[in-house]
DNA sequence: TATTGTTATACTCTATAACTATA
DNA sequence: TATAGTTATAGAGTATAACAATA
């Protein structure tokens, strides 16, 4: 492991159903339903991760500049939707670890560029992998039929093409 | 409007498909498809709640004490999928407020029973409503079928009966 | 011994505002 | 003026650990 064994920080966990509880009609909202089975999605990541000092968003920017190379932070934090300064944060977490570097970028020397390193794009492929097996395995919940389903569902629902 | 007008603190915002971004099968992985939805969901939040200053976990607490009268701090952390420390903030937060208020319980001294005060009420079901509206708004992108059948696969994913 | 609430501490995530250097 | 990055600050959410009172 080249990380920190040990994950820390909030983990938020999935909402159990407690017996006896009346929830008045709060598992009647939909959105409920969703941050249910994003919370039971994010425990897949979480299995994926153990062992890495990794947070969702740590593993976004891990992938998307490793995919993206030379992206700048601005682009960055329009991908992650959060501000520049919580892409800079991103940034220095990566850059600390000798993950990515901020290279000059020629055409505007205001911007940095970012680019993995060796030992970055190794974690990210490593973990690319692992994510996508745990995610498959939870997806297995359903049916690829059902799965068909859901994600149109979903994607209709936010809107996407 | 009875809380400050402002809500402030992290508003998790969408997360934008950035054009000419490698996603790098980021965007084939479910459990990202299910927090694009869910954070669609918490806009739909954040508009019935707008002008009252009071977050999701927040209004679950409302809700879940006013519908369970009598509860005890971690009966809530339970059904919040939190630490007990962190149903003790909440409860502190809807005391200081004059939401709730905690009551010893008859039958164990360690523990608080708590009850919302008639302002918790009028505010808890004043909200409710508005969530609901909202939360129906936000899911007419499908229709009556389709959010039958997105409801069936969500809880199945989610392993509820 | 175990549980309830509490306090203390820490870390992540996110935001806004003000600043600098550059465009 | 506008943009990229930075710094400072703040609040929300969450967690763990240790403690007192009670069971």
């Amino acid at each position: 492991m080249k990380q920190r064994t040990k994950a820390r920080g909030p983990r938020p966990s999935s909402i159990a159903r407690v017996p006896g509880i009346d929830y008045a009609g709060l598992d009647g909202i939909l959105g409920y339903a969703l941050r249910r089975a994003q919370l039971a999605g994010f425990e897949a990541f979480h299995g994926a991760t153990a062992g890495v000092d990794i947070t969702p968003p740590r593993y976004t920017a891990l992938v998307i500049v490793g995919a993206n190379p030379g992206l700048t932070q601005s682009t960055l934090g329009a991908v992650l939707g959060t501000a520049r300064s919580g892409a800079m944060l991103l940034t220095d977490w990566l850059e600390e670890r000798g993950l990515a570097r901020r290279r000059r970028l020629a055409g505007d020397a205001r911007a940095w560029g970012l680019y993995l390193t060796p030992r970055g794009k190794a974690l990210s492929s490593r973990l690319r992998r692992r994510v996508k097996a745990y995610d498959a395995a939870f997806a297995r919940r359903l049916s690829s039929r059902e799965l068909g389903t859901l994600r149109r569902l979903l994607d209709k629902l936010v809107g996407a093409p």
